[in-house]
DNA sequence: TTGACATAAAACCATTTGGTATCACATAAA
DNA sequence: TTTATGTGATACCAAATGGTTTTATGTCAA
């Protein structure tokens, strides 16, 4: 028994390799904030456009972020719906743990404390 | 304005890290069944101890599992409080799209039907 | 049209990562 | 005490990753 994703899952890797990383983490929180160009997100750090352009790609390949093209910017923009492959995942133990009364949402509870 | 992690807050890396693996997420999964040796996790993947006994060791650093000795093999369980940094990363999103009323409740939900 | 500017793309580099093979160590069993 | 077995640790390798620099490309404004 090799468990494996199931093939009809939307792949869930892209996205949590777009999560591994704490730039694109960072990112994901400033454009929580409002859209933005490449050039403004670069702003907030200490990196060449070319390196955090590097990461959005990541992003949207994740399906964490939509960009859209606007005369000779790009407006990159959140995108709720990426997180639900991980959600999911995540939900898989939610639910394993419900007979346990060990769900996630008691965990962060349990954290908040 | 650069977005860091607050100093006092856990360090989540090394958890988005651990869970940025798919041979990880389904040790993952695995030991949500049961308590296992590493060999009994090995039995269940294309690859050597040696290799399993990395991504263990990456899961426990990540807070995922906790690893006791007993004798000469250590059981492998699963540890439900690791899963609180990232769950709580999340949380800032859902608490910040609660004005919009886009939470990734909502998502998950979506994502269902 | 020319020049400025935002993004794209490619080459390149150091480090990390996921895997292997090998050897050492501790513990259970003969 | 041997011997087998489960685990740990190290060295090593290929590929991926995160960054830089440089060179296009496309679009807005004089």
């Amino acid at each position: 028994m090799v468990l494996r994703e199931h093939p009809m899952t939307p792949d869930s890797q892209p996205t949590f390799r777009a999560l591994a990383d704490p730039t694109r983490r960072d990112i994901l929180k400033l454009l929580a904030t409002q859209d933005m160009t490449i050039a403004d997100v670069s702003g907030h750090f200490d990196m060449t456009r070319a390196a955090v352009k590097k990461h959005l790609s990541v992003l949207s390949d994740g399906g964490l972020i939509t960009v859209e093209a606007q005369g000779r910017t790009k407006i990159n923009r959140i995108n709720p719906t990426g997180f639900a492959p991980v959600l999911n995942w995540f939900e898989f133990f939610d639910t394993f743990w419900d007979d346990r009364l060990t769900t996630l949402k008691s965990v962060i509870e349990k954290d908040m404390t």
